[in-house]
RNA sequence: UCCUCAGUAGCUCAAUGGCAGAGCAUCCGGCUGUUAACCGGAGGGUUGUAGGUUCGAGUCCUACCUGAGGAGCCA
């Protein structure tokens, strides 16, 4: 293996030249004295062709005897062809076989179809699948991108604990954990330590795994999941929804850009991601009530709606079925959200938040608000949930030591990324899923 | 926690209450341009578990287990 190493996606380097390539076999095809194999090595997949007359019998019959997914370094010259799919193929001339699958107990996951429990049973190896592979680059696009908007916008990120002494919004659905010889949980939201940081160096982010043990089984719901989070001193709801606004509108356009190979692979609708740009639709708790309760007189939507309650599944659906790009919901009743939010100076009734809900379906990936300014108000609404206010002490110095108005979002990278990748499940979009009733692989 | 659906070969699925089947995968053979290649052949089964109805149950009934989708809750 005297020629160069090269990836699969750089072959177009060297067209004409040999190159050698360390992968695997995704698939063999073979027509009498000549064999097809498929490579790939994790950056893509080119055709090798091997007719029997133009190598040694040690290599055609070492090739002829691969079995899926068995690790070969093959050395051979690349060739441009109008019939290759990558428009590349390799006229193989010599192949080491790093290690052979035995026939024996073969690869379990075929190039056809298979269902949801068998392929999350096997989610250590369905991530060889080329689709798969797409997701999980798309995926590290969009934390790249999130990460660079931020960063460039000036916020700084500060990584908030994981570990945590106390609920933030109660601790009916934290993960507990013996810490010593006390009880810790898994963190739910960065949110209040955000606040913190955001009090010391102005425009903060974060980006991390959260915990959240909701015994929900939907396709859009993970128990780990991940989460951007950006808080800004002295910023409004105004403010952070122009950003919620801004941050979707760059994620997009940079996964059009960078990952347009890949979301062809997965099969998206480039299209309706292109139709993705400022201004978003945004429109007032009480206009999505008018608009439910319209749409159920129309017969379109199935319960009648009454100001108060918090918006379900089906109305965020119904909603954000009206438009063809994401839908900013804000002022919901202050009674539905949680006990941080500012009321709105000129409607108590109602907090300064924002919910923004995917198109075609996707449901909520941004939720965000304005945060409670005053002391006297924050330490009467943390009493009224029945909190205890010891464990939030040091949130409520906040309020004591400086306070300003101060307001952030968070963004769940998943339901980002099932939205941009145009994805039924939110389990495809992280390597490793965690639900209810799935800890393993 | 609740509602709905499903569980048959390694995988994806058939089978009117009446002999347990096909495709893919694996193995053997054929084919010099295949695109989830194709053609011929072989092996492969405690029909999720436990009961019940019946001359006879993969099929009907009960309970349980597992999974999926949804509600609630949420990003």
């Amino acid at each position: 293996m005297s020629s160069p190493i090269t990836t699969i996606r750089d072959v177009g380097k060297h067209d004409g030249q040999s190159v050698t390539i360390r992968g695997w076999l995704y698939n063999l095809r073979e027509s009498g004295k000549l064999l097809f194999p498929i490579f790939r090595d994790g950056s893509g997949q080119i055709q090798g062709v091997v007719p029997k007359s133009a190598v040694p019998p040690q290599v055609f019959d070492a090739i002829k005897n691969l079995t899926q997914e068995s690790s070969v370094i093959v050395e051979g010259k690349v060739r441009a062809d109008k019939r290759a799919p990558g428009g590349y193929e390799l006229d193989v001339a010599n192949v080491e076989v790093v290690q052979r699958v035995s026939e024996s107990d073969p690869y379990p996951i075929s190039l056809k179809e298979h269902g949801v429990e068998f392929l999350m049973e096997h989610r250590h190896l369905w991530l060889r699948s080329p689709r798969q592979a797409s997701v999980l680059r798309v995926r590290a696009e969009i934390i790249k991108a999130a990460r660079d908007f931020f960063d460039d916008r000036g916020f700084v990120l500060t990584d908030p604990p994981i570990l945590t002494p106390s609920a933030c919004e109660g601790t009916s659905t934290l993960f507990p954990v013996d810490y010593f010889d006390e009880q810790a949980y898994l963190t739910q939201s960065g949110q209040l330590y955000l606040e913190a940081t955001a009090m010391a160096l102005g425009k903060v982010y974060s980006f991390g795994p959260t915990f959240r043990a909701e015994k929900s089984k939907t396709r859009r719901h993970l128990t780990e999941f991940w989460m951007v989070e950006p808080e800004i001193a002295y910023g409004t709801l105004d403010d952070v929804m122009e950003l919620a606004e801004s941050l979707l509108t760059f994620l997009v356009k940079r996964c059009l850009e960078r990952r347009h190979a890949d979301l062809v692979i997965i099969g998206r609708d480039l299209e309706k991601l292109q139709k993705i740009e400022a201004p978003f639709p945004r429109i007032t708790y009480d206009e999505a009530v008018a608009a439910l309760q319209e749409g159920f007189a129309k017969g379109a939507v199935e319960n009648k709606f009454e100001w108060g309650g918090d918006l379900g599944s089906p109305d965020e659906t119904y909603l954000s079925s009206q438009y063809d790009r994401p839908l900013m919901i804000h002022r919901y009743p202050a009674t539905v959200k949680a006990f941080y939010m500012e009321p709105d100076p000129q409607r108590p009734d109602v907090a300064l938040c924002v919910d923004v809900l995917a198109p075609e379906g996707y449901g909520e990936i941004i939720g965000g608000s304005q945060r409670m300014f005053s002391h006297e108000l924050l330490l009467q609404r943390i009493h009224d949930h029945g909190l205890p206010e010891e464990a939030f002490k040091w949130y409520l110095d906040l309020r004591k030591y400086g306070s300003v108005p101060h307001s952030g979002f968070g963004m769940g990278i998943e339901r980002a990324v099932a939205w941009i990748c145009g994805l039924e499940h939110v389990r495809e979009t992280i390597p490793f899923p965690r639900m209810l009733n799935r800890l393993y692989p």
